[in-house]
DNA sequence: ACAAGATGCTAAACGGTTTTAATAAAAGAC
DNA sequence: GTCTTTTATTAAAACCGTTTAGCATCTTGT
């Protein structure tokens, strides 16, 4: 194959210096004075011969990478997948590829991979960050290239970040179904103690101690397969007994609730009532339709890409971190109205 | 903030050269006979100060990146996000990172994207085609770095792809609603002359002509809005009243399409049998379930990864493509099987 | 006629690594 | 005691751009 061309045989071959090339290619032609007959023939030549000038020389070179990197729990999570392909569009219209990676919860992966990013220069990073990583977050917003949290937060660092409001979502979510008549609601959560989980479940618990209700909680680790969390899910309803709606704190834990729901037999929503935070293609057309706390998918990439394209700028020196937190959709369905 | 070292610094510090510092460092020391003693020393050095060489200074020397490009379709797509998800695993163990990026099916942001896999020196690229972009995939080929297509080939290059059986998947799946005694089968399909749905028509057809049936068919552009996939559906199948089952050609058609179903008031499977190419978690769940072609996502994604890396490590001199045509697995659920 | 300023362009340093070819010193051969 | 090898290390080129500082040459003002 042909050898790819380089500036230097732009240059030559119009036996001119490298330097005059660079300036041009840069679009500083005017401001360094070339004369535009000579930026024309350049600008003719490099058109001809196709030339692109080396990303990784020009990394090298200036420090920046035209990468954003997006880590994220889980790719495969459609809420996840979802937001990914919003932030990626948008980066690509600005110029910037997305070097992406699953965290899977895990703090040793997210360290490594943060501490890739940092050898790979990357421009700047949105992160779902996980348990126990606020050094390597810290170290990574020292670096002094944007970084943006989502999702959830971590209350020790002063970092840009875009969540929902976890409490009282969850809490709508709970009275609403305490309204609806509903008596001994179930919760079934993640086992971890990052900001959104634990705002969720202080929400759950807030809106029954006002009504005087008893909280009833299970929680599931992250790495367990979807067999043995429909399995963790069945036996906690069976357990109890009591239970008359149970609010899922995930997606995916409704999607085995609504599994291990129908191998005990039970009837939706009279003989439990469900709502589940953040809402899913299966919520919708499931039978009887499920209630769930959507997301604002779109504003939350909206404003995750707005705060990286500020960091990325430089225009704007200061330093202030950027807070959203964005409210959701109680989307009331089927599965949590019993009485017609 | 403490600027980044370099192996000048390391070199510097211990007063030798940045060469032997670079053997060192790369497992050379043996084979360029550096004595035990300063190799120690630098080893020793490096941890302590926690040297790590800028990858964008090795990249532009060697010319690899370590990067690997995936260019989906839809990454918000979850066979997509699946696919990704184990090939993202598979590539970090081996010390690759994945730039990935959308094409949304349209041919100029395919082609956008393969320009800038070169101009980022990609080591390679997992690719699922657009139409119309053969020639740029061919000249991506012709850099003589890996390239695997994956969902579906194109016939006219000579790439290493990975697939599955469209044509026997689809036949099969048909041939199942017939033997259950449906008649007039339709079949919802993306508009699209790629090999993946051209292969399942023609599957459609095939299982239909051997029972003297005959063939209709509704044609979906990729780039509509859920509501109006919808709409399309629910109007195609008002249009059509003689059919009994339908065959939706991706998963998404199909979720789009139980809800022109249920917004039509047909029950299935007694008015309306359905199959689903592509397994999704709502169709194990729905009511009744849905019959569905199930791809081996772990599968496709090991042989992707498997001829990615094989070609990656230059040891196998070998050009010859490497093609797999995966089998599928119909999973009967209660959607296509109307009387019990 | 001469200093000052504008004009149009370039040499050279720089960024951080890998790799080729070379060198000085020590060891071995005869 | 000279000649060749081996050993342990290194200088310098290469990769491919960007950027700083500067150099002739030509205008302009007085």
């Amino acid at each position: 194959m042909k050898k790819k061309l380089s500036i230097r045989d732009i240059a030559k071959q119009l036996d001119i210096s490298i330097t005059t090339v660079s300036f041009i290619m840069n679009g500083k032609a005017k401001e360094k004075r070339i004369s535009d007959e000579l930026t024309n023939k350049v600008l003719k030549l490099v058109e001809e011969v196709n030339y692109k000038p080396n990303q990784i020389a020009q990394s090298l070179r200036t420090g920046k990478s035209k990468i954003i990197g997006l880590m994220v729990e889980d790719i495969s999570n459609p809420f996840f997948a979802s937001v990914a392909r919003l932030i990626e569009g948008n980066a690509y219209e600005r110029g910037y590829k997305i070097l992406y990676c699953s965290t899977e919860g895990k703090a040793d992966k997210a360290r490594e991979l943060i501490s890739m990013f940092k050898d790979w220069q990357i421009d700047g990073s949105i992160i779902t960050p996980t348990e126990g990583i606020e050094e390597e977050i810290q170290s990574l917003i020292n670096e002094d290239r944007p970084v943006v949290l989502f999702d959830r937060y971590m209350p020790a660092i002063d970092a840009s970040y875009v969540v929902i409001d976890n409490y009282d979502s969850t809490y709508k979510g709970v009275t609403h179904l305490i309204e609806q008549g509903y008596k001994n609601i179930g919760f079934v959560t993640l086992d971890s103690s990052m900001s959104q989980m634990i705002d969720r479940r202080m929400g759950y618990e807030g809106a029954l101690a006002e009504h005087g209700l008893t909280p009833c909680i299970k929680k599931i680790s992250f790495d367990k397969s979807n067999e043995k969390i429909i399995m963790q899910i069945a036996s906690f309803l069976k357990k109890n007994k009591e239970l008359d709606a149970v609010f899922f704190s995930t997606n995916y834990f409704a999607i085995r609730g609504l599994e291990a729901i129908n191998r005990l037999g039970l009837t939706i929503p009279t003989d439990l009532g469900v709502v589940a935070f953040d809402d899913h293609d299966t919520f919708q057309l499931y039978n009887p339709s499920i209630t769930a706390i959507a997301q604002p998918i779109e504003e939350i990439s909206k404003q995750v890409i707005q705060i990286m394209l500020d960091g990325l700028d430089g225009t704007s020196t200061d330093t202030a971190k950027k807070q959203f937190v964005l409210p959701t959709n109680l989307i009331v369905r089927k599965s949590s109205v019993p009485k017609k």
